[in-house]
DNA sequence: GTCCCGTACTATACCGGTACAGACCCGAGG
DNA sequence: CCTCGGGTCTGTACCGGTATAGTACGGGAC
């Protein structure tokens, strides 16, 4: 059979193109009665609606926003602050009647998604700034949200404040009395720049610099699983091990505490953790986790606001979210 | 400025509109000299490449494969086996070229991601197998395939053996000696049909049944966090309580453990307790978990190639991927 | 010289809708 | 009686590409 078209259900009711395509997407624009009559049609011939993909050329738009991520898609489901900002956005993406469309990054030269996948606006999340991807959108027009970056002027962006919450969490364990200060934070591409690493690493100096602390930092990468406790170890298994220890997430704090563990050390009596995020991971550790709170959900419903704003042309004001540090078992005085 | 479109760039040329979408998309078309001076008037006007919405008309295809879920999609992204489920498929996805488009249910009439979306085929993964949305698909005529359901006759599909693997679960209680034997399984509504919670609850009979036992059955909702423990406790805090537990998954198997710690009951030398899934959770739980391991990397890429094979129309048979018991410390022969 | 074929480019006909500017008809107001 | 306005429907002009069937031309085989 042919395929079923606004044509072809106009030529079997005795009316124009036009008016079939009013029945489906703007009911008032004809007698009930009529729509009655066409849906009838429409239904008898076996018509679904209009075409998705005409209709997008036609009207401009898609219905779907993109989220541009770089890196492996899979790290991004894995880890609970970004799996939880996920669902974040597309819940309420789903509130708004659109898609998300994940745009990986280009891996092959013959297909970019930035560039070749039709969407109406994107939100660019783990991302390496200088992503060729990133220029693709820009130079295709699509209104962007930059969410946990500042990739560059003028562009609408969500951010947390990585850096008071670094701040806070790093002058807690010097108020407690702790004068040795491990951090445990991420490791990066050497031209990469991972924009909260870098704020977070801004906030514990701000806070230890004042006081005269030089902390001892090791980095790791976010996978293996194992590799964070065996480079948290590294940092603990010397003489004058750090009686506290800063982290880049609660993965790395409860990997810490269990490299504490493992080297005979109890947190939070012989050494203090503080992790970031607040997690769900952090108030289930065992000693529950001492960490800086961002609100991850807040962060999607932001980033969405922020997409949909510039998608209607209303310019979006960059968006700072608060962090708070969270005060459970993981942190004390230093021993002694 | 006008948008630039191939046509401009032809006038600018002085070559027809054809040739430049050749020049972009079908190099070998035109001559080497020729396609050079075409990208360079392209890029002098600004053009960024040949419009993906027009593209997708044109062609009959978007570059992108929706994945129903129905029910909020949180839940998809913070439960650890179905993110890792999503991790796989879009990683498997971006190989081939193509973007991941989340069509949550229809929330509001007026937008159905499932009739309203332009993808060019779409798995179904968590679903309701009565939901409207499938119907949308299927009369849209987009290629489908269903992922841990059996939707219906004729569509492809992908499925766990969750049934063998419950059954060998269950076997393997029976055969240390436990008589008494609780299940903690996923509560449904009503009329919804949970495809794996029906198999693994006959593959737990399949073993019972034949052992003259009669196990005693708890149901609990995926959230909230603490209502898996509660509904545990209840199991275990009587008299008669079981002696070995099986459950849906190890988040619940988990919970079943705090649940019995909480009692003062040790695991496995009081309670045996048995999850489902193999996820990241189960190794690192205290005890580790005995479990049932399913490859979930597996699955999404299966789920890919087949979906792949339908959209070059190429018949698919079902797919049924093996299960297997890990027996590591939470089981043990009961006490006495 | 003629035939044949491959290369390079063009002309035409869609793909399946939507926006916008009328045209028509009918009842109400002046 | 004429005009005006609103509710309905139609005609036309796109939206921005791609597929397919050509045409024109140059060179090698015979």
């Amino acid at each position: 059979m042919a395929k079923v078209t606004l044509q072809s259900i106009a030529d079997r009711v005795g009316v124009s193109r036009m008016t079939v395509s009013n029945a489906f997407s703007r009911p008032d624009q004809l007698s009930a009665e009529l729509r009655e009559r066409i849906l009838a049609a429409a239904a008898e011939l076996g018509y679904v609606g209009p075409d998705p993909a005409a209709r997008a050329l036609a009207r401009g738009r898609t219905g779907s926003v993109g989220l541009l991520i770089n890196g492996s898609l899979s790290e991004a489901f894995e880890d609970a602050v970004s799996a939880a900002f996920l669902a974040s956005v597309s819940d309420e993406l789903a509130d708004r009647g659109l898609a998300l469309t994940l745009m990986p990054a280009s891996s092959d030269e013959r297909f970019v998604p930035s560039r070749d996948v039709a969407v109406d606006g994107a939100l660019v999340y783990i991302c390496d700034p200088t992503s060729s991807d990133i220029d693709w959108l820009e130079r295709r027009g699509v209104p962007m949200v930059v969410v946990d970056h500042n990739v560059r002027e003028g562009v609408a962006s969500v951010n947390v404040d990585d850096r008071g919450g670094a701040r806070a969490a790093a002058q807690h364990l010097v108020d407690l009395g702790h004068r040795r200060i491990g951090i445990v934070t991420l490791e990066t591409e050497p031209d990469a720049v991972n924009h909260p690493a870098r704020e977070r690493m801004l906030g514990w100096h701000d806070a230890l610099d004042p006081a005269g602390i030089e902390p001892t930092v090791v980095t790791t990468p976010y996978t293996p699983a194992g590799a964070a406790e065996d480079v948290a170890r590294t940092l603990l298994d010397r003489d004058d091990r750090p009686t506290a220890v800063v982290c880049f997430s609660d993965a790395f704090a409860i990997a810490t505490i269990r490299a504490a563990e493992s080297l005979g050390l109890t947190v939070p009596d012989d050494l203090s953790v503080v992790g970031f995020d607040d997690s769900v991971l952090a108030a289930a550790s065992r000693p529950p986790l001492t960490t800086v709170h961002q609100e991850v959900a807040a962060k999607g419903r932001a980033a969405v606001a922020s997409i949909v704003g510039l998608m209607a042309s209303t310019p979006q004001e960059p968006v700072l979210l608060p962090t708070e540090l969270i005060v459970r078992g993981s942190s004390a005085a230093p021993p002694g």
